[in-house]
DNA sequence: CCGGATTAGTTTAGGCTTCAAAGATTGGTC
DNA sequence: GACCAATCTTTGAAGCCTAAACTAATCCGG
C-alpha cells in the first residue's frame, strides 16, 4: 500500500490545479486555462453528441455550417479562412464530405484553379438535422447562465477577442 | 486593379459571419462561437510560438506543465485525467518525450501496472525557459483587457464552467 | 486460494491538423 | 507574347487525438 498517506490530489483540470499555486503566477494565466478548460468542456461535449447522434465530428459539421450559409458555394480557401484552418485540411476534409455525397465541386466560372464548394440536397438535409440538434446542446450547456451573464460575457470575450486581434496585429496596422 | 468592385466578404470568422444572420438564432449560439473564436484565436497563437520558439508543441507543453507542479511525478492516468484527453494519447506523447530526454518513467512502489513520469533535469530546464516565455504571451494577449474585466471574465466564466459541469453530470448527482 | 470486477497502460485503425513543397492558373508588365 | 509574382489547390510527412480492443496487475468477496 502507502497510497494516500497524505495527499489526495483530485485536481480535474489544469486551472484548478493552479488555484492553490505559490503566488507569483499571473492572474492572466489562471484566466486563460479557465477561458481553455471552459472551451475544452464544452467542445469535448459537442463533440461526442455529434458522433453519438450522427455519426459525424465538429469539423465535418463546421465546414458544412459554412456551406449552408452559402448557398451559391464557396471557394476551398474561403473555407479555410472561414473555419480558421489550412488549406491542406479543408482539402481533405471536403473529399470525405464528397464521397459521402454531403457536398459537391462546381467549377468556379471565370477562375479555373478555384472551385466552389457545396451542399448537395442531401446535405443540406442532414445539416438542418444536426443543426437543430447542435443549438439545443449548446442552449443547454449555457443554460447555467441568466441572460444578464451571457450578455456580459458576451460583451467581455469581445473585448477579448479584440485585444488579441489587436495584439497579434503587423504592427503598424489601420484597417 | 480592378479589386474590390462589389463585395468584399471578408468574413473573418463563424461568429462574425453569423452577425447578420436572420433572426431566430438563440444568443446562446452566439455566445457559444464567440468563445471558441477567442480560445482558438489564442491557442493558435501560443502554438505557433512555441513552434518558432521552442521547436516544440502545444501537447508536449501541457504535459510538461503537469509534471512540473508534480516534482514527486505522476502516473499517466493522472496526467490523462489532468489534461482532459485519451489514455492512448498520454501513452505516445511520453513516448516522444522520453525519447527526447525531457521525461523518464519510473516504476511506481507498490502497484506494478502504473509508472510515476517526471521531468528530467533537462526536462525542468527547458520546461522553465517555455514557462516564463508562455506566461508572458498570455500576459501580451490578455492585456487588452484591464484588471477589472479580466476578474469580471473569470468570474463570469467560472460560472459557466460550473454550469456545463452541472448539465453533464450524470443525473442524480450529489457530490 | 479462486474468480470476477476494476484499474493502468498499450495498441490499432481512422480521422484531424499543420507545414512545406509542388502543380496549375491568373494578372500585370514589358 | 513572355515572364514573374501572386493566388488556388493538392500532396506528403509528421504529429495529435479518439474509441475500442487488448494485456497485465490489483482488489475483494467467498
Amino acid at each position: 500500500m502507502t497510497p494516500p498517506d497524505d495527499i489526495v490530489p483530485i485536481t480535474v483540470d489544469a486551472e484548478t490545479a493552479l488555484a492553490h499555486a505559490p503566488p507569483g503566477h499571473k492572474d492572466e494565466l489562471r484566466l486563460w486555462l479557465r477561458l481553455l478548460t471552459c472551451t475544452t468542456l464544452m467542445e469535448g461535449e459537442i463533440r461526442a453528441r455529434l458522433r453519438r447522434d450522427f455519426d459525424t465530428t465538429l469539423p465535418r459539421f463546421d465546414l458544412m455550417a459554412a456551406l449552408d450559409r452559402a448557398p451559391q458555394g464557396m471557394t476551398l480557401g474561403e473555407v479555410s479562412r472561414r473555419m480558421m484552418v489550412s488549406n491542406g485540411n479543408v482539402t481533405g476534409l471536403a473529399a470525405r464530405l464528397e464521397s459521402e455525397g454531403l457536398v459537391e465541386r462546381r467549377a468556379m466560372p471565370g477562375d479555373r484553379r478555384a472551385q466552389l464548394l457545396r451542399l448537395t440536397a442531401r446535405g443540406r438535409r442532414e445539416f438542418a438535422r444536426q443543426s437543430a440538434a447542435h443549438e439545443g446542446w449548446i442552449a443547454e450547456l449555457l443554460g447555467g447562465l441568466d441572460p444578464a451573464e451571457r450578455a456580459q460575457l458576451f460583451r467581455l470575450l469581445g473585448r477579448a477577442k479584440a485585444g488579441v486581434r489587436a495584439a497579434l496585429a503587423p504592427e503598424g496596422e489601420t484597417a
